[in-house]
DNA sequence: CGATGTGAACGCGTTCACAGCG
DNA sequence: CGCTGTGAACGCGTTCACATCG
């Protein structure tokens, strides 16, 4: 009888990971034409406890029936609405080494809605040339294009020390998110959302783990 | 008086993403020649608090001077010494994508100690082309390949669908620790290390962060 | 004095257990 | 009866505060 409990500003960033497993699931369980899921069936599907994902779920609503579950389709786009995936998202992407271009062809991206909208950098052979259609442009052009096409979230693939100058661009142009893989500390106002990848980090942590193991 | 406390099997993970932390700004206090550093600059360069780096640190020893603070290049490769990097780590590297080939080509790598030692893909237009100068294999000789090189790390690169297998064979091959970049789950024996990256998983939670930000 | 090292207090995310409802 | 939704209990990582020592 309570209506869904207005969605919460602040969810931890666990739950917010859950949530991402639980769209991935979703996804599968609809590719397969399954109609209904349990709590326990999707946290053997994530990795997780079935307490867990009621827990995660309840705080944005009550989606499922007791005594049968979720409906797939419909906690399907239930998650979707709660990670703001039922929107589009014009991304640019600043770098066009390695890094970036492979991003820029990763299919899931633009399956969960995110456009790479514009492509940077500073390397003169690059500017000019094209990733999957869309052509390099010099950082100089960066506010301008910014702006022009509305973009809010940036990827940031530049060599470290080039991080920080791009990502205070960026703000200043408008963009409020960023996904950083360079592997420097940004300084930005508290408004900014900023997610820090560090492949290196993934890799030390694999070490530190295997090299417990082998301690005396 | 006491000895430094027997190195812990098991940090909690946010402790081991701090480690790399540090060792990020220490080699950076190194390279500015800072000879001693506070919990307070540490903290300062790694995004926490001083209180944290202690606690951290003293999880595995007493490195500081009271009154003085830490010398940078000892516990530089002090940090080292804990996270596992004060060797050699043959890492293979299966997947010879995008993505793939841009981690290969990623310098932090090598310079943390991973050496990719062996590229493998299905592809036939990919096998037997170079990847700085390391020929990619077809799969069928990873298991040889590994057990040859030494390799205890391994990679994952390659779609969805074909992940499991590849690390079920991984692992069959002796390989102990893996990162892993396809957007699926593995099941292996508890004893081998994991590490999922999952790149939409980072761009969902900017996404979660920004769209909450404009709900009513 | 100044900054470390650390037991104790705190807060928060996870787990538990059961009430509630289909 | 089955499974969800949720307050309460629990455990653990973080923060605090101070004793400790160069």
């Amino acid at each position: 009888m309570t209506p869904p409990p207005a969605p919460p500003r602040r969810a931890s960033p666990s739950t917010v990971r859950r949530l991402s497993l639980y769209l991935r699931a979703l996804d599968t369980l609809a590719a397969e034409g399954v109609g209904t899921v349990s709590s326990q069936g999707l946290a053997e599907r994530s990795g997780t406890t079935p307490a867990q994902v009621r827990k995660d779920l309840s705080l944005f609503g009550s989606f499922g029936r007791r005594g049968m579950g979720y409906e797939v389709p419909d906690l399907l786009h239930r998650v979707r609405a709660i990670l703001g995936l039922d929107r589009r998202w014009p991304v640019a992407l600043v770098g066009a080494g390695r890094i970036g271009s492979a991003l820029f062809a990763y299919p899931l991206f633009r399956e969960r809605g995110f456009e790479i909208r514009a492509v940077f950098d500073n390397d003169p052979a690059k500017i000019g040339s094209c990733r999957e259609g869309l052509e390099v442009r010099p950082v100089t052009e960066l506010p301008c294009l910014i702006r022009e096409r509305g973009i809010e979230i940036g990827i940031i693939t530049v060599p470290a020390h080039a991080a920080q100058a791009i990502a205070t661009v960026l703000v200043e142009s408008g963009v409020r998110g960023i996904l950083n893989f360079a592997p420097t500390r940004l300084h930005l106002p508290p408004e900014i959302e900023v997610n820090e990848v560090s492949l290196s980090m993934e890799l030390e942590a694999l070490s530190f783990a295997l090299a417990a193991r082998e301690r005396p």
